[in-house]
DNA sequence: AGCTGTGAATATGTTCACAGCG
DNA sequence: CGCTGTGAACATATTCACAGCT
């Protein structure tokens, strides 16, 4: 178990699973080896970037040599928590839902959707797959009974808060929130919201300036 | 037009189209004006972040009353560029492409896919409402007949970098990537990343580390 | 009196640059 | 000799605190 140096930001927490996933590429590229250098150059970031963000964690490089990519990438997962499955309640059968079911992306990394819930009559009682599709007010039962601490709620805002609460009443500690609202959760609790009409705001604003105010000499060209 | 006063972060930005949310919450709710607290209750900010934010284009606020709602609503609008219609080009006919199809957020701001592209010839030709899909080898004369600016791209990772620089050739200017890989593109084209996966590492992450260390007195406690 | 708009102070995140290990 | 690990320098973002309009 690493000590930790001093307290990682969330960005950091983010680029670790970039670095992540750049390993599996060098891997399946046959390197056994990488440098801050390559790893940055694969996400996007600097050298010392990648060196910092590491180096709260413990010390994984070889001076003179660089990261060796198959340990390295044993130990990022081990500090994301990913060397555990998780079990994970999804609230919303809807379209986003059912996209994010099919996700081949979150079995890879251990999360395993145990439970739909959605409160749509029509929809109880569908399988998908192996998972048959609950009523809302088996909600309590099923996170308990399959000792889900994460969720991913899909529903449309106007049910989103109190189904978040009663989430976290029955024992679920983290949230993927697509509903386009602020849920107030106890500080505790880790939400983390995708919200996709901000994304597309967010790239139609810059456009938008695009032809008024250019000033960004953006460092993202690369060196080399 | 508002005068620029200074720089506004990539965070800023964000915060704009929370502010906006929030204000079409408070006119439904039929109040006419909001303060700078009420605001940052509304989005989990300070009220001071969002003078701060505001105060980047222009003075919106009236002393002693706050920010009247329908005029900051469509002040807003045209900050983010959103006074405008965006044609979209959706490349992949997958699910996730599938379920942001019928996202109904994005119409209401302005964006409308008008163009679905896929790969695969089994889905090419088949009708998603009143379009139609279209095979890769149309993506120039489709990007360029419907003055598309704006992509999503929702394809396997193989493929996302050769398309996203045949969507940029064709004239896109931004693109909303949800292929979990690094887009190497000019600078001056805008890529917004949403990476399910990683969203999903980070609450891992947090609840994972939840045992052993939790030193965030968290400010998001609200203030009485 | 109330609430904005904004410089100044603080906190946080990133980059530099180099000592030191392999 | 190369490349990591890291304090120190720098840059950016947030919060404070208050002058000044309404």
């Amino acid at each position: 178990m690493p000590r930790r140096r001093s307290k990682p930001s969330e960005s950091t927490i983010r680029r670790l699973s970039l670095y992540l996933r750049a390993l599996e590429g060098l891997g399946e590229e046959g390197e056994s080896t990488a440098s801050s250098e390559l790893l940055a150059g694969r996400v996007g970031t600097t050298a010392a970037q990648v060196r910092k963000d590491l180096s709260h964690f413990g010390s994984f490089g070889k001076r003179g040599l660089g990261y060796e990519v198959a340990p390295l990438q044993v130990h990022l997962k081990e500090i994301l928590g990913l060397h555990r499955r998780w079990p994970v309640v999804l609230v919303g059968a809807g379209r986003i839902g059912s996209a994010l079911f099919e996700y081949p992306h979150f079995g890879a990394r251990g999360f395993e959707i145990v439970a739909i819930l959605d409160r749509d009559p029509a929809k109880v009682g569908r399988r998908w797959g192996e998972v048959e599709i609950s009523p809302m007010d088996e909600l309590e039962s099923v996170v308990h009974d399959r000792k889900a601490e994460l969720a991913i709620l899909t529903i449309p805002w106007d049910g989103a808060q109190d189904v978040a609460e009663a989430l976290v009443a029955a024992g679920v500690r983290g949230i993927l929130n697509f509903a386009p609202l602020q849920l107030r959760l106890p500080p505790e609790i880790e939400v983390n919201d995708v919200n996709l009409a901000l994304e597309m705001e967010a790239l139609s604003f810059a456009l938008h300036l695009g032809g008024s105010q250019v000033d960004g000499v953006d460092a993202r060209s690369g060196e080399g």
